[in-house]
DNA sequence: GGCAGGAGCTGGACCGGTTTAGTAAACCGC
DNA sequence: GCGGTTTACTAAACCGGTCCAGCTCCTGCC
């Protein structure tokens, strides 16, 4: 006999299959003698429920989903999302939840993405990340009414709930440091402008410059790639009055920024001071080893996990979690500015 | 109403739920007419199947599991892994069929893993990668009876169809790239010694050292870890007779490694020349940009994903499938050695 | 005109669970 | 010892599809 069912085991327990259900399930309706015959009997026949029986009768389906909207080649390094999902990973599979993982091409085939797996039931919520500017995913999530968390900054999302960072004490964390270095003329490679937090860190570093009197802060809009990073790197280090310091948004421009500075003869720190936003391996691994911030995603994971199955257990919760301001960790690309 | 069911369906169009589940699966049956009228209704009603009740009554469950076996918490950069998944999920998306991803801990979880999907019918198939000497999680799949595609090396692996390309006649290109260069002592840092591609590799090297006539080819074990890539970079760097040429079985090793070459004052490629067995972002956004062994992950993940699908229809079909071996990329840290 | 065959469709069983209405027996307090 | 509540369990409906046997026409052919 192949997969035995609750049927099988019924019969063999000389019960019915309500009585096999209740047992299994740890409800009520069966005496404790009973349950324990029953499971005995389960277990050795190595029953397993079959999810899709489960699903059907309106009950979870037992899976959520991840959505990344990046065109399909160049989804690269990133180890930010790696540490995310294994965060998010490692609090639902103790709670026996699978994540369904997808990268699409944009945003429109994302929605239809949740469009599709929320109706077809194949998901009970949704992480949502990427979090844009007047961001057209939250309507149709709000609107399919499927429990979601956004990860993302502080304020309103919709109705959603959320888990957040702060970015703009962790910019200004930043460029205090560099400004008691000395350093006076500060550059930002950010990412995406219509990312929510590209946002937030462009505004923190133009209110710190102004509190501080630097005389330069100037923030440059990238796409996140290494391409773009050494690019813009090598335009600020070509010109005549160049920034002391250079903040990048990620740690994959920040190598690739260091490897433009090595290129042009520029010392770092010596002559240029870099700081990455995002801390992994890449920011440890390189020469001189990048100044970076530091977070533990593996934990935001963690918590976005604990917040969605919150929010599937019960929709009417308002999940609204503050994790912790992330902490620069000083290393050796960073240093007084020369002269 | 909310999600509306094939029976609201063939209410409204005055014929029986048979009907309209044949003329929602283009199957013979009903009439072109009848049909159109009953897409037509569907359309209007926003049905979409209901993937538990499909998945019920023994047909697919439309998703496919893809399990890591690696500690939690260092998931790390791995750009192989991100490029497979995009190349997955590429052709899997095409045929609506979902992507199940997990990283567990070790060996023992993730066939733990195998066996529980399995049984629940959560997966129609798996896909395994890093496939290890004696891999015990082939007989479990085997076993389990479920289509399976491994992407490894060539050779049997039990009854499982595989994808594979050839690390030897990879290993062999580099090999004589640097002995026509004028190398004569080379070294290795291979991989975990468990992985059979790591045996492949190291056997093609002492191969090609005894018919190249080299007077050094050592290749030492490491966990693929940037820590261990450096601390064994500074071990062969320091010794009295170092080796003119590293190859790294992977790039966040070969980049970790030339960290140290920097930190040690040993110029690249003048006194070293370094070559990755991988090719990446990482590997181009360094200074110098490292020569490397480029494969086109990508499609290697959307050949796989095919495979499986193939399987998946007929799990009869016997597939071997090689895919292109991988070329050199000539970048600037292989040089003629000095002296 | 009678019959075979096929197109077009119906009705209902079925997949493997969950859930509810109903029932029989045990238990309770007075 | 009687009404009422609890407990332990059964039988059957139900979830939303798929699939098959069988029925009714219609067509073609001898």
């Amino acid at each position: 006999m192949s997969r035995p069912t609750i049927a099988d085991i019924a019969r063999e327990a000389g019960v019915s299959k309500g009585a096999v259900s209740f047992a299994l399930n740890g409800r009520p309706g069966v005496s404790e003698e009973t349950r324990q015959r029953i499971l005995l009997i389960a277990e050795r026949m190595k029953w397993r429920p079959h999810s899709a029986a489960r699903a059907l009768g309106g009950a979870r389906a037992g899976a959520v989903g991840l959505v990344l909207a990046r065109p399909a080649r160049t989804v690269g390094v990133e180890p930010f999302f790696a540490q995310l999902l294994s965060g998010l990973q490692a609090e639902f599979s103790v709670r026996s939840t699978a994540l369904q993982l997808l990268v699409v091409e944009d945003t429109a085939a994302e929605i239809e993405v949740y469009r599709r797996w929320a109706s077809e039931h194949r998901v009970d919520g949704f992480v949502l990340v990427d979090l844009q500017v007047r961001d057209p995913r939250i309507e149709v999530l709000e609107e399919l009414g499927i429990p979601t968390v956004v990860l993302g900054g502080p304020g309103r999302h919709g109705r959603l709930p959320s888990v957040w960072a702060d970015d703009r004490e962790a910019m200004l964390s930043i460029v205090e440091y560099l400004a008691a270095l000395g350093h006076r003329r500060i550059a930002h490679l950010a990412g995406l402008p219509a990312f929510q937090h590209t946002q937030r860190r462009i505004r923190a570093l133009r209110d710190a410059a102004k509190r501080l009197g630097l005389s330069e802060a100037l923030s440059l809009p990238t796409d996140f790639s290494d391409a773009e990073g050494a690019a813009a790197t090598r335009t600020l280090l070509a010109r005549r009055e160049r920034p002391t310091a250079i903040i990048y948004d990620n740690d994959v421009m920040a190598v690739a920024g260091l490897g433009v500075a090595t290129e042009m003869g520029v010392s770092v720190p010596g002559e240029l001071s870099i700081v990455s936003f995002d801390d992994s391996v890449l920011a440890r691994i390189v020469h001189p080893p990048l100044t970076a911030l530091s977070r533990d995603t593996f934990l935001l994971g963690e918590q976005v996990a604990r917040a969605l199955l919150a929010v599937i257990d019960d929709p009417s919760a308002a999940v609204d979690l503050k994790t912790p301001t992330p902490r620069l960790t000083v290393r050796e690309s960073t240093a007084v500015p020369r002269g």
